[in-house]
DNA sequence: GAAATCATTCGATATTATTCAAATTATGGA
DNA sequence: TCCATAATTTGAATAATATCGAATGATTTC
């Protein structure tokens, strides 16, 4: 991933009413969720809403599919993934950052969900 | 970290000049880098250099010092730290995504620095 | 103290983002 | 076909960001 690349994915995260959506979108899995459903959660009005959608979808971090009346929108992981490891990769430089503490622990931790002394 | 902090800090990178410096001061280490010599490689005008490093600091992710006539800039790599275990603990869900991949891949590629088949 | 250097702040301007009511498109059901 | 529902697009107002020349503040050197 690119400099330019990164920059827009890390902007489209850098709103909170998109940073909401993303992280509701996570938790939805990849069954996702319907529109309207994230803008009642996140009580958007339905244009503010599309807006949104739409610039997280340009960027490739969600994708929404047509079902029936509803259209139905799921995170797109791999991206995600990519944007985690270019930020890991140019984040840290050897032993002045915590990378074992970081990356390798939060794999029991996201299984556990939250456990004691997080957050 | 919170969802509207993490926006906060997402948004500071999320603009290409930003995330230039950004890199630029991991790349330097804990010993950082003058303004001065930031501004030289990025071809940046000094009162844009000074709104983006002013961004930057206010967020907490780097932090300058003055040092004679110089500023000291350094990047915070605590709050870079916070960052991505917050986006590692809030972009996945459980084996949906790659953790090990990513995660704990990462260290030895860090150290060699852009092996074969990287970004 | 005056001049030089490094950096920030000010001020003015240009550009881009955000919001949302109203109109429009798409689909399903009576 | 007509109505209801889900979502987007349009349009217009507002707010926030970005850029950079010029002025200012800080510090060192002569």
């Amino acid at each position: 991933m690119e400099t330019l690349n990164a920059a827009e994915l890390l902007a489209a995260l850098g709103h909170e009413s998109r940073l909401g959506i993303f992280r509701l979108l996570i938790e939805a899995g990849p069954k996702g969720m319907h529109a309207s459903a994230i803008g009642e959660l996140l009580a958007m009005a339905p244009a503010t809403l599309s807006f949104h959608l739409g610039h997280l979808s340009r960027v490739g971090l969600i994708q929404g599919e047509r079902e029936s009346r509803f259209i139905h929108y799921k995170a797109n992981f791999a991206t995600m993934d990519e944007l985690i490891a270019f930020l890991t990769r140019n984040c840290c430089q050897r032993e002045q950052c915590l990378p074992r503490t970081v990356c390798c622990d939060t794999t029991d931790k996201r299984r556990g969900r939250a456990k004691a002394g997080e957050e």
